[in-house]
RNA sequence: UGGGGUGUCGCCAAGUGGUAAGGCACCAGGUUUUGAUCCUGGCAUUCGCAGGUUCGAUCCCUGCCACCCCAGCCA
C-alpha cells in the first residue's frame, strides 16, 4: 500500500512537476559519536525507504565533523547497523570531512564577499553578545574588520597559527534577528586535534549549520530530510546555500522525532548507562540501540514494519511499545520454531510410570516445530517418570476457571500424556518442591483412548534429557513510561534484567535455529555471544526477546 | 511577555468545506493439545477551547489555551 505521510506527498509532487533532474536523492547523516537507536532506524527507514520508494538513491554520510566527539569505532558500528536493518547505499558512503577543502574555499569566498569575519571574542563574552530569547544581541567589536584582515587571520586559523579558541570565523547576518540561529553564527573553530580521517591536515573545523547544507548541495540531495529541531535552522541552511556559489539548494524539511515509551532516545544518556556499566554495552538487549534489539533478538523485518505503522508527521508522539512487540510477534509468529523450557522448575514424579531401570527410563515422543507450519517438521521429545513442569503451572488453591495442575485435577503435557496430581510434597518451610502425579498410560498425545478431559495442556521438561541453559528476561530500562529527561537515573528499572536456570528440551540447544517460541511462554533468541566472553562455558544462553500475548486474568478466589 | 513547531479515540495516524479511514491497545464471542495464533463483532454524534463565515466547518476567519524546540567555539 503506498504511503501517504505528508513527506511523500511532497517528493511525489515535485516528481510529478519534473524539477528533479536527478531523481530522488537522500542522506541518512549520523554523527560517528555512538551508536544508532530505534529513533535512527524511524529517519533510515524513511530516507532509504523514500528514495527506493520513487527509483532513488540515499547516501550514508557521516557528520564527522568534530574530532573531540567522534571515533572510529562508531563509524564500524553505524554500518553494520544500517547493513543489518537491511539497507544499501552501494558507492555512496561519505564523510562530511571528504568536503574540508570546498568547505574552506567557500569560506573564504564567504569572507571576501564580506558575508563572514574572524571574531576573537572568548566564548563567553560572544555568549553575552549574542543575546537572550527576548533580547536582541549585540554586534561582536570584530565584526567590522576588514576582508584583508580577515583574510590573513583565517588562513593563520588554518595554518596552526593560534591555539584553540582564540578565534573563530563567523557569518555576518543580522545580530538582532529573531531566530538565534541568525545572529552571527559560528562557522569554524579552532582545534589542535587529530581527525580520524584527515589526520592533522586540518586544525579548522567547520560546524554543523555550515556544512551540512554545503554537503546536501554537494552531494545534489533532492529532498534533505531532519527532525524538527533543526527547522530553527532552516533559515540559516538556506543563507549559506543563498550565499556560496551553489547551484543547488536542497529543501530541508523536518519531521518529528520518534519518542518510545519506558526508554529513551539521547545518544547522551545512553553513551553514560554504558559508561557507568548499567548495562554490559552498546548492544545490551535493554538499550534501545539497533545492536541492542538485534542482540535481544528483535528481527530486522520487525523494526521496519514497526517504522511503517508509526508513520511520519511533525507532531510529537510517544510510542507504546507495545506496538513494538507487536511488530515483533507478527515477525516471528508463523517462522519461529516452537520448543519447550521451563524456566522455574517444579518437580513432577509418576507414581505409576512403569520402572525400566536406571537410566533407560522413559521414551521418546513426537513434537512438530509449529503446529500451523508443517515445513518446520517434527522433533522428539523426551517423556519419563520424572519432569519438570513449570512452578506458576501448579496452584494449592485454584482461582476459578483455572486450566492448569492443582491437588486431584488433570492437565496434558503437551505432546506426552494426561496427568493427575496426588499428592504435594512440601519442605520445611511449606514450599512446595515435588508433585507425585498419575499418569494416564491410554492418553497418549495423538493416540488418546483415555477419554479423559483435562484442564489444559502445560509444557514440561523431562528432568533427565533436559538441557540447563540459562534464560535471560528484559525488562524496560525505566520503571515510567515518560522518564524525566533531567534526572533519568531516578526511576532507572533495577530489575530491568531477570536471569533463570532453566531446562531446555533437548531437541531446541540442538537446533540450529536461532529464535524460537518457548511455549505459552514467549519468544526467545539463542544469544550468539553465549555466557561471556571470559567464562569458558558450553551453557546455552537465551535471551527472551518477547513475551505471547496473554489474556489470561486470575480471577478473584 | 522573542522566534519556530504541534494540537483528530488510551497510543500512533488518515481526512482539510459535505456530514470522522486504518493500525496498536482494549472489550465480547467462535476455533484451538500454546489462556498463543486464527476468525467474527464492538470501540470518537465528535476533531484543544470560544466566537464568526456558510445551507453545511475537523477542514475557512478571529481570538484564546496547552504542549514541544531554540540563547554549544555540539549535531
Amino acid at each position: 500500500m503506498e504511503k501517504n505521510d505528508f513527506i511523500r506527498n511532497r517528493i511525489r509532487e515535485d516528481v510529478a512537476q519534473g524539477t528533479l533532474e536527478q531523481g530522488v536523492i537522500t542522506r541518512f547523516p549520523p554523527e560517528p559519536n555512538g551508536y544508532l537507536h530505534i529513533g535512527h532506524a524511524k529517519s533510515i527507514c524513511l530516507n532509504f525507504g523514500v528514495a527506493n520508494e520513487f527509483g532513488g538513491k540515499t547516501f550514508l554520510r557521516f557528520d564527522d565533523t568534530n574530532p573531540l566527539k567522534e571515533d572510529d569505532e562508531f563509524v564500524d558500528a553505524i554500518q553494520d547497523d544500517v547493513r543489518w536493518l537491511g539497507f544499501e547505499w552501494d558507492d555512496r558512503l561519505t564523510y562530511a570531512s571528504d568536503y574540508f577543502q570546498q568547505l574552506f574555499d567557500f569560506a573564504v569566498q564567504l569572507i571576501k564577499d564580506g558575508k563572514a569575519y574572524v571574531c576573537s571574542q572568548t566564548p563567553d563574552e560572544m555568549r553575552v553578545g549574542r543575546g537572550t530569547l527576548t533580547e536582541p544581541g549585540v554586534n561582536s567589536p570584530y565584526r567590522g574588520r576588514s576582508v584583508e584582515e580577515n583574510l590573513v587571520l583565517f588562513e593563520g586559523m588554518r595554518a596552526g597559527e593560534f591555539a584553540d579558541g582564540e578565534h573563530v570565523l563567523r557569518a555576518r547576518i543580522d545580530m538582532s534577528s529573531p531566530n538565534i540561529n541568525l545572529r552571527d553564527p559560528v562557522f569554524y573553530r579552532i582545534r589542535n586535534i587529530h581527525h580520524q580521517r584527515t589526520g592533522d591536515t586540518w586544525c579548522i573545523y567547520p560546524m554543523y549549520d555550515y556544512t551540512h547544507c554545503v554537503c546536501d548541495a554537494l552531494e545534489q540531495i533532492s529532498h534533505s530530510l531532519c527532525t524538527l529541531e533543526f527547522a530553527d535552522h532552516r533559515p540559516l541552511y538556506n543563507w549559506v546555500l543563498e550565499n556560496i556559489n551553489s547551484n543547488y539548494h536542497p529543501p530541508q524539511i523536518e519531521f518529528s522525532r520518534l519518542g518510545l515509551e519506558y526508554t529513551v532516545m539521547s545518544k547522551r544518556f545512553l553513551a553514560q548507562l554504558v559508561a557507568d556499566g548499567v548495562v554490559s554495552g552498546w548492544d545490551d538487549p535493554r538499550m534501545p540501540t539497533i545492536a541492542g534489539l538485534r542482540r535481544r533478538g528483535i528481527p530486522a523485518s520487525a523494526i521496519r514494519d514497526f517504522c511503517d505503522r508509526i508513520g511520519v508527521t511533525k507532531q510529537d508522539n510517544t510510542v507504546e511499545m507495545g506496538l513494538l512487540d507487536f511488530c515483533v510477534r507478527t515477525q516471528l509468529e508463523p517462522a519461529a520454531p516452537r520448543g519447550m523450557a521451563v524456566l522455574e522448575p517444579l518437580k513432577v514424579t509418576l507414581t505409576n510410570y512403569p520402572d525400566q531401570g536406571g537410566e533407560e527410563a522413559g521414551e521418546w515422543v513426537d513434537g512438530v516445530w509449529h503446529q500451523q507450519n508443517d515445513e518446520l517438521g517434527t522433533r522428539k521429545l523426551h517423556f519419563g517418570p520424572t519432569l519438570y513442569i513449570e512452578r506458576s503451572d501448579f496452584e494449592e488453591v485454584p482461582p476459578k476457571k483455572y486450566k492448569r495442575l492443582s491437588p486431584g485435577e488433570m492437565v496434558r503435557l503437551r505432546y506426552g500424556y494426561i496427568i493427575r496430581c496426588d499428592e504435594v510434597i512440601k519442605n520445611a518451610a511449606g514450599e512446595v518442591v515435588e508433585l507425585r502425579c498419575f499418569y494416564a498410560p491410554d492418553s497418549k498425545s495423538g493416540s488418546d483412548t483415555s477419554g479423559l478431559k483435562p484442564k489444559g495442556v502445560v509444557h514440561w521438561v523431562s528432568a533427565s534429557e533436559g538441557i540447563p541453559a540459562l534464560v535471560r528476561e528484559y525488562g524496560y530500562l525505566f520503571t515510567v513510561a515518560q522518564p524525566d529527561k533531567n534526572d533519568m537515573a531516578a526511576t532507572l528499572n533495577a530489575d530491568s534484567m531477570v536471569e533463570h536456570t532453566a531446562f531446555v528440551e533437548p531437541a531446541v540447544v540442538a537446533s540450529d535455529a536461532a529464535r524460537f517460541q518457548f511455549e505459552r511462554q514467549g519468544y526467545y533468541y539463542r544469544d550468539p555471544l553465549g555466557l561471556s566472553a571470559d567464562v569458558q562455558d558450553d551453557t546455552p544462553v537465551f535471551n527472551r526477546i518477547v513475551t505471547l500475548r496473554d489474556s489470561y486474568k486470575p480471577t478473584q478466589g
